[in-house]
DNA sequence: AATATTTATGAAACCGCTTGAATTGATGTG
DNA sequence: CACATCAATTCAAGCGGTTTCATAAATATT
């Protein structure tokens, strides 16, 4: 049914391979120019297009990338994550021309023994989405060594690994550097869970945004908690108890999340400290929490579909030797200045 | 780097055919025990796995499904359909054991010139995701007849076409049947846009639903309308002028979608009419609309995932020869009941 | 005019796997 | 014992392209 180039070749009279080389403008062979219109114009009239899987066998390039999703139950809806990484990806990837396939686990325990299929010449490169315990993926990938790939959303300590993700430090020193802006000198950070990697990136963060502007990391301007509401409600009432003087009182409270900076408005209002005026509050994500009601919260929002563009960006310049295997890529995160936030007040001057 | 079938055939010392043969397990082709045994073990040892790519060429399947969305700005995260249709046909391709390339299109003129490269024998069939307004790819896409493709969300009036979509016209005969088990008589439709096919089926659906009943089809029961909120008000308002004496007024009322519905139950409230006790209300979709405020409204949800389920169903049947190009699927709506619907009262006994 | 260059094209091997036809050797038959 | 039968395996021709190398023709060089 669809042409092949033998038809193209019957038509033109030429040889396959003058074809071939003609529709594939190979740079050092010259024909001339007679030959090279016969050949199109015969193109065109067999309807020829090349056959993708043909090509790939012997050019051993698909100019197809593979997404592998390995969570469990993995959905496009009920994460928004993979939704929004999905999009960058897909608009990447058509962008450069490839073609995109998905490969989604229900269950991770499917994943392991599949992992051949990723790797059968199908896919050019692979872009990994998965969450870190998963990762025994990753070192047999690495160990076939098949396929070049990125892992998305995460940034691996190994210097071998390729990977992509959210500039958590360099959103908190933004963060920090926006309320020094604003003439905050006494900032405390209201942390999240501290096993989880992001946290530790964004303390990383609040300490070099201080440092950059020589101020001093205070301990005991440090709250450590977990990523929730109670935990930001909790520390702002410990925070208050601490300072219950409103002259030595911090001016500015760092949260780790959106949930932390709700919790720390919910316990600030308590208190009956007004915010933005007598305190800001900026968080971290833009996730529902931040909007879902007054007062807005100022936060970094951290774009998730660019870490998707990114990544397949990068891993395209991998496989066009653009760039290097083992490379990392951080995608800054953007301020959004809501109402929690405002040039401190020094002196108790108005109501 | 990935081992070839020539290095198996090497190692247990048999032709390349043997090992095909033996590894894919033809049904006519016997070979010993010994061989067989042999092989297998050295394909173990060398890590053989076929590149799908030779395979599929030689093969003319690659087990690889294609699905094109030509929406302009395609997003998954943007739009909740292409969502959940995607994540349904993940789901069952993957529990098929196929592959999933997407095509998306960032704006739908795009969309044709590179309708070759999804024929490029890349995918043995495809599932389209496309609004109406893109329709000029069905007949391209028919015309070259290279790939067997499914409309997903669609039901075309060609016979020749393929295609899966909600059932409207079966959720409004459910709906309605469901009215009338709670013992309404006199059930009212308010339709919405008149020029879509969905209203079309639904009121279709209404129709059938009174004739299974029994009950007649009153021109004077039927209000067109749009899609929209205002216009679930303004005809209920309507309604309650033209039947000003609730005895003879009707008991329930078939909202075409929950927008309507939820006018509809303004309108109500506004006249003083309590619903469900004076007058059911039922909608439709299941939208954010159903249950954005009380009352909660009891609807026919349509299941989108299922819609991508059934439509990869349908397109993987049709690749293996079990279903026909041609067929129609329509995946059934599910009755969400809440807080809209009751029997209707006879008298008006009790306040 | 003979030889060296350049330019334009074609022949054929190859990519890795599948598959129908051909081959080989063992077994059964008259 | 010659011959047909059958099971086990291999040959070799694709699948639809790409690409290296060789070749032929045209042009330039001396």
């Amino acid at each position: 049914m669809a042409a092949s180039i033998r038809e193209v070749a019957r038509e033109a009279n030429v040889s396959l391979s003058t074809v071939s080389k003609v529709l594939n403008a190979k740079p050092n062979a010259k024909f001339a120019l007679a030959t090279r219109e016969r050949v199109v114009a015969a193109a065109k009239r067999v309807g020829y297009h090349p056959n993708a899987i043909a090509r790939g066998l012997s050019r051993k390039r698909m100019e197809t990338i593979g997404v592998i999703m390995a969570y469990d139950q993995a959905s496009v809806t009920t994460d928004p994550y993979l939704g929004a990484c999905l999009d960058g990806i897909l608009h990447i990837s058509k962008k450069r021309h490839q073609k995109t396939v998905i490969f989604t686990e229900d269950s991770w325990e499917e994943t392991m023994p599949s992992l051949p299929s990723y790797c059968d010449g199908h896919c050019d490169g692979l872009l990994l989405i998965i969450p870190r315990t998963h990762s025994e993926i990753v070192p047999a990938l690495a160990a076939r060594g098949d396929v070049p790939f990125v892992l998305v959303g995460d940034s691996p300590e190994s210097d071998l690994l390729t990977a992509v993700d959210v500039d958590n430090a360099g959103a908190a020193v933004a963060a920090v550097a926006y309320l020094i802006s604003l003439g905050h000198r006494n900032i405390v950070a209201l942390c999240g869970n501290s096993e989880l990697r992001s946290n530790t990136q964004r303390l990383e963060g609040y300490r070099r945004g201080l440092e950059a502007a020589g101020l001093s990391y205070r301990l005991d301007y440090v709250f450590s908690g977990q990523y929730w509401q109670q935990d930001g409600f909790d520390n702002t009432v410990h925070l208050l108890t601490q300072f219950p003087d409103s002259g030595e009182r911090p001016t500015a409270l760092f949260c780790f999340n959106d949930a932390i900076a709700r919790g720390a408005c919910d316990a600030l209002a308590e208190a009956g400290i007004s915010v933005p005026n007598e305190m800001s509050v900026i968080g971290f994500d833009d996730s529902i929490n931040a909007v879902s009601r007054a007062p807005m919260i100022t936060t970094m929002r951290q774009d998730i579909r660019s870490v998707g563009e990114c990544a397949t960006g990068l891993l395209l310049d991998i496989l066009s030797g653009i760039s290097e295997l083992g490379s990392k890529r951080l995608v800054p995160a953007d301020l959004i200045v809501r109402e929690t936030t405002a040039p401190p007040r020094y002196g108790k001057d108005t109501e």
